[in-house]
RNA sequence: GCCCCGUUGGUGCAGCGGCCUAGCACGUCGGCCUUUCAAGCCGGAGAUCACGGGUUCGAAUCCCGUACGGGGUACCA
């Protein structure tokens, strides 16, 4: 591996909502990035918008980037040389790049109202013209500006575009790009309650905390630009911009909540595994050059490079996410996967947990035996619940009919039930191996088939036609509540034949 | 409208001028295995590499145009 510089990167979300997948894998390839380079990972809240900002988002955000797994080095609650790291506690920084601006007169006070911009945005409309800002507040003199300010006016920072020539930028992923700034007008960088906009706060933010890449969703492709002009404007250098692709739904639409779960939590919540959504999300956009697909989070940061970013939009595919799932789960540690498991199914019942009849906290040990069985019958966690409920509950109801298996008829029901009643109660030990071998043995005996002898023995025992192996349920179950069960069925099986038949 | 970005099977990717009669994976269909369900294994169907022009001995790969999709055009980020 070639040396590498490392890396300062942040994540920077504006605390609007939930964490969205998108935003969710922006910060993934922060994450590798910084995890790759031995550089720093920095989480920077972007507060910026007061009409926009929700008291819930901020945990949110933090939420979801540790349950990924995706820590930090520096921002809100930890600190770090550059703190703080919010930026509603940073406003004189960008008050003093503002009024720097002005001084050189690459910025000035406009007192347009918003009424009027709203004005001429309809005029210009109306007159089929492209809508936009006309620049008209350049030359105000500074006492119109005092004078507007008396009269308790709105007073804002633009920024003053040039009106010919171009800006070019490098991204990192589409290369060269180039634009013409005629086309773009004069923008606001003070807003009149005298916090920033994004534009100016991001670029001064990111000088001043060192921030080598800024990595970020294509929707800010078009403002490039201004951020470019601001950093000339101020002297100082551009990071390296790095533009990553949208992720969008199936029908080619910005993913949204008619697209179902879609907040890093909610998939916590359907049981999918951190390490899963983090593998699946890392090839959302990017590849590793080869056809690995299923890879550790160690895998992905040291095979992870900004040149491979693809630079066209990728569809969300949520059955692809469960069989990644799938995978992982099929790769875990048994004791990680078990500890796993448990919360779905200690849970409270209306939310998918066990039942309510089942004391929590629940016998880990029996999900941890059950555990290898369990493993490859799941694409996520929720689904052990009803896969061994009945391994916790007292008793079940099975039903009757479901015991006449395919090519069965009621004798060999009552066959099964008994001859292996009378085999279990005599197995020793009680081991899943004594336990199929005694229960194979019953075949040449009886003279059913496998199938004919086990399927009145799974649904006496598990009430259910598809359940987890044998052998290792019922070990797992135990000698008594096995017996107990197959000779409840047996009676039921009896009194049901009895009834249809009488 | 204008500006920007993009376009390989239903989906995600590989491909970086000849090894491509386009490879892998998801999904789908069929088979094997099998105590149910899975997992696993084997095999099939599915792509005129958006379209049209160039450049070149040779293009999915380079250039131009068109179409389509997405993004942007705020005192939102």
């Amino acid at each position: 591996m070639t040396t590498q510089i490392p890396a300062r990167v942040r994540f920077a979300p504006s605390p609007t909502g939930v964490m969205h997948i998108g935003g969710l894998r922006t910060a993934l390839y922060d994450w590798f990035l910084a995890r790759k380079t031995g550089g720093q990972f920095i989480l920077r809240i972007e507060d910026t918008d007061q009409n926009r900002y929700d008291p819930d988002a901020e945990w949110h955000i933090k939420e979801s980037l540790n349950w990924l797994g995706l820590d930090l080095d520096e921002g809100p609650d930890i600190g770090g040389p550059y703190a703080p790291y919010t930026q509603s506690e940073r406003l004189e920084l960008y008050a003093d790049a503002a009024e720097k601006l002005i001084d050189s007169g690459a910025a000035y006070y406009d007192d347009t109202q918003a009424e009027e911009l709203a004005a001429l945005r309809q005029r210009q409309q109306a007159a089929g013209q492209a809508p936009g800002y006309d620049n008209r507040g350049r030359y105000r003199t500074p006492e119109q500006i005092q004078e507007s300010r008396d009269k308790g006016l709105d007073v804002v920072v633009r920024f003053k575009v040039p009106d010919h020539g171009d800006v070019s930028v490098e991204d990192e992923v589409r290369g060269g790009l180039r634009f013409d700034l005629s086309l773009l007008q004069d923008f606001v960088i003070l807003k009149s309650d005298g916090f920033p906009t994004y534009h100016l706060a991001h670029v001064v933010d990111d000088y001043e905390m060192g921030i080598t890449h800024v990595i970020r969703g294509e929707e800010w492709i078009p403002s490039l630009p201004r951020h470019v002009l601001i950093q000339e404007a101020l002297g100082i250098p551009t990071p390296k911009y790095v533009h990553v692709p949208l992720i969008t739904a199936q029908d080619g639409a910005k993913l949204s909540k008619r697209h179902g779960a879609q907040s890093a939590l909610e998939y916590r919540d359907a049981g999918y595994t951190p390490d899963a959504v983090l593998n699946y999300l890392a090839l959302l956009g990017w590849s590793p050059g080869d056809d690995t697909e299923v890879m550790t989070r160690g895998e992905i940061a040291s095979r992870f490079e900004i040149g491979r970013i693809l630079s066209h939009p990728a569809k969300f595919s949520a059955q692809k996410l469960e069989w990644m799932n799938q995978q992982h789960i099929i790769k875990a540690d048994e004791d990680v996967l078990a500890e796993m498991m448990l919360p779905y199914l200690e849970r409270p019942e209306e939310e998918g947990g066990l039942s309510e009849e089942v004391d929590r906290p629940i016998d880990r040990s029996v999900v941890k035996a059950m555990v290898p069985v369990l493993r490859e019958r799941i694409k996520v966690l929720p689904d052990v619940v009803e896969l061994i409920d009945f391994l916790f509950v007292d008793e079940v109801d099975p039903n009757p009919e479901e015991m006449i298996g395919r090519r069965m008829d009621e004798e060999m029901v009552v066959t099964a039930l008994n001859s292996s009643i009378g085999a279990l109660t005599s197995v020793e030990p009680f081991t899943t191996e004594e336990i199929e071998s005694t229960l194979r043995g019953l075949t040449a005996t009886t003279g059913l088939k496998a199938g004919q002898l086990f399927t009145p023995i799974r649904v006496a025992m598990t009430a259910k036609r598809i359940a987890p192996p044998l052998f290792e349920s019922i070990e797992v179950l135990g000698r008594e509540r096995t017996l107990a069960r197959l000779q409840k069925g047996l009676a039921m099986f009896e009194k049901h034949v009895e009834n249809r038949n009488g």
